[in-house]
DNA sequence: AGGAAATAATAGCGATCACTACAATGCCCT
DNA sequence: AGGGCATTGTAGTGATCGCTATTATTTCCT
């Protein structure tokens, strides 16, 4: 009986942050639920050890590509709400950078933070969610800076209709209507901030 | 040894509609990926043979839970975009019921149709599609029939509003802050139209 | 009453899920 | 050179996925 060892395939390293990227951009495309473990480490080229001794779980890969999102494309929040702009042109900035962002890449649609919260894993879900409510306080912290009076209203309905185009965006809205849109919105909440004075 | 026939439970009928609707409240609280065809048929009291005979697949019984959501839940669009109500009034009014339906019952936030196209599956995902299209083409119709030459420009605005609207109340925003934002985003935009002629 | 059609129940199908035990391989340090 | 150690490889875990073959039961029609 023939029972020499098998041949290995020879040994090769693997670049963690590399997969991280690959792996943000499948769940962002499918979605976590969408994106098997078979289907990260076959992208890898690794072995689901190998992926396990690196990222932990599915979920905390899941996390380190939600922080890679927003640390390489989050929306620079304090430049867009720069001191020499009124609350209505800055707002109409950043509708226009987040259409512009959601709407880019036709294969990674909208926010993949906001996205990536309606996971049916709970543990996805939550963190995607707690990542989205600091970014939802950013956005908070910013506007109250010029109009704390109306930050809280003012939050809701900026939040809400950044979730509109993360929304249009995944759901197909082409980049050019979606900047549309966001042009639209801004210029609409613009008069309405200058008319009552600031 | 004691062979004698197992005892079975008395067969009872079971309600196809009703578990059309059970199933459309699961469907829309965790979502197409989120609720397997063990918990469908646990909720329904009946056993899988009978749940493939009467709805045929899983995807088969998520169209009919969006077709029972459309007829019974559905935005009167004829009604809100009445011919004695300006274009502005209409849409504050569509924006107000919207985000009523949306958020009214806790348990099952946004938009059904909305919500279920992002299923991973691509069966229930087409399906949900499908659906949302004609709603969106019906959307248009009713604000060509105002202003023809603004409705494409419009049907992009009102729809991205009315999914960021869904996402908001998805992602737990309560029903009175989300009234309040329905209400804000009706009023930019009706002054807008007023101010441009309509 | 008796046969046919319809519907339900038991049990289990192959596939895929996230995940892991264990052995072989490579690199670094002494 | 050789031991320690991290990391890879193969192979497979139990659980759940959507779904079905088969049998048992009831109802309806003649």
């Amino acid at each position: 009986m023939q029972e020499l060892k098998r041949q290995r395939r020879p040994r090769r390293e693997f670049d963690r942050e590399e997969g991280v990227a690959k792996a943000q951009a499948l769940f962002h495309r499918h979605g976590f639920d969408g994106v098997g473990v078979a289907a990260l480490t076959e992208a890898l080229d690794i072995h689901p050890p190998s992926f396990y001794a690196a990222y932990g779980s599915k979920a905390g890969l899941f996390e380190r590509t939600l922080e890679r999102y927003v640390a390489e494309q989050g929306l620079p929040l304090s430049e867009i709400f720069s001191d020499d702009r009124s609350l209505g042109e800055a707002i109409t900035h950043l509708f226009i950078a987040a259409a512009d962002q959601y709407s880019r890449d036709a294969c990674c649609p909208g926010c993949f933070v906001t996205e990536g919260a309606r996971a049916a894993d709970p543990d996805a879900r939550a963190v995607a969610l707690k990542i989205g409510q600091q970014m939802i306080e950013a956005i908070h912290v910013a506007i109250a800076n010029h109009a704390p009076d109306q930050a809280d209203k003012l939050t809701d309905f900026v939040v809400t209709t950044l979730r509109g185009f993360s929304a249009a965006a995944y759901a197909g809205l082409q980049a050019e209507r979606l900047l549309a849109v966001a042009r639209y919105s801004g210029e609409l909440l613009a008069k309405e901030l200058d008319s009552t004075g600031r």
